[in-house]
DNA sequence: TTCCATTGAATGGGTGAACCATTTAATAAT
DNA sequence: ATTATTAAATGGTTCACCCATTCAATGGAA
């Protein structure tokens, strides 16, 4: 016989359930506003205090938005698909996953990507690329490296939004989005740029036009795995904590 | 010229973040305790209540573990990679990702999963899946329907971790998650069974141990599409509401 | 001595009242 | 009509206090 342990109900953890299970059952929905704090409080017979814990959790899992002043107050936010990416992170940074293993389902997870984009893109998936690929360019002749990272961020968010599935879009992200930062940390230091970066991204977006499965695949495939030994030949720029404290651009600060 | 909009700096939101930046720093790991509450607000200079604000967040987050008594305090835990289900049920819940999404991106990844488990699973994944299918020969001669379910949400998270790959399990189990739910909800209204489960099952596994990608692909698919059209038979139980309301066997209550 | 009950200190959980800071709308002054 | 002032609503923060739980130290009984 087995007795899970029993976790002493908290009060924040019940009006976070109820304030989730709401959610769940569409009675609230983006948009909504909750009661004041004071109110609210009163309604669920916590003291303001409490409360306001359980607001904040909501708050930072990114289902609230709260705002200051008269006409102030609690807002249920539209979902925020990066938070996706600070799991991602922290899981890293508690090593419950390792830079291997997230480099390793990277790589599949595009290839699926590249599989489904050449499937399902559009017209205008195509153009936000090559528009895209446009900003590398011009990035990479001014010699902007930096931007240049960040345009290839932009570039396997485009090329996952291409596939017309934000939930592979979000799982894409998740996995980029880190990769990113030690790819980040690599040219900060180094000044390293992958070369023919634009060309490359041409010809695959030429087989991705062409939905060319066996091409874009093979194409996308031998990039990563080029960029992913560039990374591996200089660990120490590889280093978990470099490259997750690194202050990224874009970042909220 | 573009001002992005500054948030005004919190104090909660400041101690989240050094707590992160020390986790990424590795100056904290899981085990790690922080000072008790009391003293670290004053070294932090805030209240004790701002402070616990922040500790919620974080335990929320599932980075730390609050223990009470004396010995008691904020523990850093060992990551949580249960937290990415989390993420998918409030974006779900939010209206931010659409369950035809889910369910596709779910079929997707699973097939990817099984390629990279073709590969990489090893003797003794293959004896957990197999006795996870004697489970389910049980549960299914027992007439234990809803058990029956566990035991698939099981085969499905046994079947990630075949991959040897963190990441990749748990961006399965967070779309395999929400889409037990519809098919608990299912089966908990209907009684409706999936016939020859376990026959499919072991049929997949033989193909799995002989390492027979295009087999095992084609299996699994075969088996996740039929799954698909039984739950599409029944909007009435494909409510997103109902599905993420219901009570799971396992859930934290 | 050994064992069990009692006690006390440490720590998180929770409360209530108060005040500050920001935002907006209403109002007053120009 | 425009601009400056004021007031109210709301989240942000602090303080002081008490409760509940846990565990180690203490002490008495067998």
């Amino acid at each position: 016989m087995i007795f899970r342990p029993i976790r002493t109900r908290r009060a924040f953890e019940e009006i976070c359930e109820r304030i989730r299970e709401q959610l769940a059952l569409g009675v609230l929905k983006p948009g909504d506003k909750l009661p004041p704090e004071r109110e609210l409080a009163q309604q669920l017979g916590v003291s303001r205090n409490v409360l306001r814990e359980a607001l904040r959790s909501l708050e930072m899992a990114g289902i609230l938005r709260l705002l200051k002043g008269v006409k102030g107050g609690a807002f249920i936010r539209e979902g925020d698909t990066s938070r996706m990416n600070e799991v991602m992170r922290d899981m890293l940074s508690l090593g419950s996953i390792s830079v291997r293993e997230l480099s390793e389902a990277r790589i599949n997870v595009i290839d699926l990507v590249v599989r489904l984009a050449c499937v399902s893109a559009r017209q205008r998936d195509f153009e936000a690329l090559e528009a895209n690929i446009e900003r590398t360019d011009l990035a990479t002749h001014e010699g902007r490296l930096l931007d240049r990272v960040e345009c290839s961020r932009e570039f396997y968010k485009l090329l996952a939004e291409s596939t017309g599935n934000k939930v592979m879009a979000m799982i894409t992200n998740s996995v980029t989005e880190i990769h990113m930062r030690f790819v980040y940390a690599k040219v900060a230091s180094s000044g390293a740029a992958t070369p023919r970066l634009t060309d490359k991204r041409r010809q695959f977006l030429s087989a991705l036009r062409a939905r060319d499965v066996a091409a874009a695949t093979r194409l996308m495939r031998i990039h990563l795995e080029s960029v992913q030994r560039m990374l591996e030949l200089d660990p120490g720029s590889m280093s978990l904590h470099v490259a997750l404290a690194e202050v990224q651009p874009g970042a909220r600060r």
